[in-house]
DNA sequence: TGCAGAAATTGGTTGGACCATTGGACCACT
DNA sequence: AGTGGTCCAATGGTCCAACCAATTTCTGCA
């Protein structure tokens, strides 16, 4: 086993330093999610800081999802880590659920348009061909389940955010998700959620692949107003089964 | 017979119990943005832990741009605290070259275009005037420096995002901001950088004032277009002069 | 009154100690 | 061979008591 490479740290700013040197040695030595990294120990000793420091500074990534801690079996990586991420706490605060489903939508509303219409630019034979198959399954699903499937809508629209040519709408899109997913817990109590927003994914198909970005870029628009729709509607309701 | 669902067990869990005190007394206090939060030695005696834990609790925070520690003044509030916040921390992967940047540009179109059109439609006469001061700050920095000036120019922007009334927004774009200048520390060469961005910061004000959301939109995706001119000038400028 | 320097305050770092959990090694018994 | 028990070293979690560095506040002199 070769020695590592870990220059001491130099001055201030030590947490950070760690931090960078941190993930150098991840990049250096290829560790990918999953795998363990030093003990804070060897970390501390190697790096002349006091485990202290260490600490502090894996409690950063831990923050942002990058580690996992394990007490009496170590650290681990959860995802892969590069000298040039670009970390984006985003908090959601204040207000009902309602804001902060509203709010999560109109991020979206705003890069789902841009999506639809950059793939409709770009998208090749393959990517439309990737999206239809996307597309049939969700509309089996609806046909047999009688009603949108999250699951495989969710399918569909990460196909589109792929073929944009842009890696950074669908992970920012995809944070957006989980965040409405998380908010999801009381389901508001609309039956038919997301019903009406069935037959715009095939117009926005349809457009896509006649590579028409400007009418894309409407449909996705429709598509999203009708799910705000459902969501006052489910907040209405809410609001009158709440009087007391 | 089916398994019982046997949730894992918790046993400690010092530092969130400390940010969930923490959280509960910065409401009990009403303590808001920009204002000072108690010492961590006093947090520590008051809620009978070590200043350690405290340490990693208020790194936590920090992490997430909730709170600003400043070594021998205190530790202040950034953000409004609530018990109910959702946090979300994005890593995004990637981006230090031309491409990276074009792709955060396109980000950055989308949730500008938006910003600038919920902007139209929501800001009240304060936001409004609020506006105009940062543009007339930057409009007088443009004048007196003969350029762009990346400080105020954001202020700008900032100010717009806020007026959105969707703080998601500002959360975002900030961080395709950092990102954008991280970058371009190396400055591209272009010597007027920004420049023909200039006179799309009024237009989009006035459409703001009219409470027009379309011009709003068009204005800022001019604006944005710009800046993607600049950009590729400059990467054809980078292009040539590496050469080797 | 004004201001430079001392003193107190506060976050940042260190080193060492102990606790709780984990996972493997080893062992006795079936 | 397998099962369960015990022990032990490794590892993260917490604590303590200092000291350092930046900032703020106070003090006393000019």
């Amino acid at each position: 086993m070769t020695e590592f490479s870990l220059p001491p740290i130099q001055t201030t700013a030590r947490d950070d330093a760690v931090l960078k040197a941190l993930a150098g040695f991840v990049m250096q030595e290829a560790l990918g999610p999953g795998q363990k990294l030093p003990t804070e120990r060897s970390l501390a000793d190697r790096l002349k800081v006091s485990r202290n420091t260490v600490r502090e500074a894996l409690t950063r990534w831990e923050g942002l999802g990058l580690v996992e801690r394990r007490q009496g079996s170590g650290t681990y990586l959860k995802a892969a880590v590069s000298l040039d991420m670009l970390h984006m706490p985003l908090t959601l605060a204040g207000g009902n659920d309602f804001t902060g489903l509203m709010r999560t939508l109109e991020i979206r509303r705003a890069l789902e348009a841009e999506a639809a219409a950059l793939c409709a630019v770009r998208a090749g034979k393959a990517d439309i061909a990737e999206i239809e198959r996307k597309l049939d399954i969700m509309e089996e699903a609806f046909r047999t389940r009688a009603g949108m499937s999250s699951e495989e809508d969710w399918e569909f629209h990460q196909a589109v955010y792929r073929a944009s040519g842009n890696p950074l709408f669908e992970q920012i899109i995809a944070a957006m998700h989980e965040l409405f997913h998380r908010f999801w817990e009381h389901p508001l109590g609309v039956r038919d959620f997301g019903h009406a927003s069935f037959p715009y994914h095939r117009t926005i198909f349809e457009c896509i692949a006649a590579h028409d970005p400007e009418g894309a870029r409407a449909e996705a628009l429709k598509l999203i107003a009708t799910v705000e729709d459902d969501l006052k509607r489910g907040a209405a309701k809410l609001k009158l089964s709440d009087r007391k």
